[in-house]
DNA sequence: CTTTGTGCAAACGATTTGCAGGATG
DNA sequence: CATCCTGCAAATCGTTTGCACAAAG
């Protein structure tokens, strides 16, 4: 239990978002989990002992967050939006085989020399994403 | 015309793909632009003139090219599918006003060290996205 | 001729929206 | 107590599918 009730009470009100228990669970969901779930994922999980949100209303509570700066979307599949509550800069790893994607530390990846675009482009940021297999697939799927 | 007909139809044919005066004018369109165009975009720009193809065909064709490795898709914002038939690899930058995108060769970033992962992943290749504005767009909203 | 592609319209699945009642600040 | 949220159901949008006919090899 990494999250505290407080923090998660703190952070929204900070937003301007008013702190009701579907929205309040929606956050506290992501923020328990790094496997970067979808709204769907989400939806099924709150709702597994009893029911606690409808669907439209993780979808909106969803769109709040994002637009709070408080999640992100990550987008690495076609047709699939999922969801993470790291909003700090990092980087993805994605396995082509199980489809499971993780966190790289902005740190794990140096050197990265994006100073000889174009002149004329105003680079603000960038992302790495990574492709491959994670141990499991690759002992399994060996080669 | 960077693109000779018989080209097209050779790249096509060696793919086993049936060469059809729609397959073959998605391919080609797609060939003669650099803006990474949707499904839609392709079918309204074949059908500028006269009716050339449907809808279905253009996502069926796009679907064939995709399979055979004649075309990639590009998914850099939600719910957009892009296509390009650039599939040597390389990067992309996104205009965050226009929303424009446009390859970044592959030798242009360099130096990216991906070597120090976690062990046991097995890396087979990365893509990096940079995320700013465009020359137009950072004259215009300039800061 | 056998196989594969085309095009229409209907089906689909994820996300969004309209709206009435309910909860938040 | 004014505003914003929830949840239901209906609407939307891009993409896929079923099928009869047409074209490619």
């Amino acid at each position: 239990m990494p999250h505290h009730t407080d923090q998660i009470v703190q952070a929204l009100k900070e937003k301007q978002l008013r702190v009701t228990p579907q929205r309040f669970a929606v956050y506290a969901n992501l923020l328990d989990r790094t496997d970067h779930p979808t709204a769907e994922q989400v939806l099924l999980d709150l709702n597994r002992d009893a029911p606690m949100s409808s669907q439209a209303t993780v979808y909106s509570s969803l769109q709040a967050l994002y637009k709070a700066g408080l999640v992100r979307e990550v987008l690495l599949e076609e047709g699939v939006r999922r969801y993470d509550a790291n909003v700090a800069p990092h980087h993805h790893f994605r396995c082509e085989s199980c489809g499971t994607i993780e966190d790289i530390a902005w740190n794990e990846i140096r050197d990265l020399s994006v100073g000889g675009l174009r002149p004329g482009l105003r680079v603000e940021r960038y992302e790495v994403t990574v492709y491959g297999h994670c141990e499991t697939c690759a002992k399994t799927y060996s080669a």
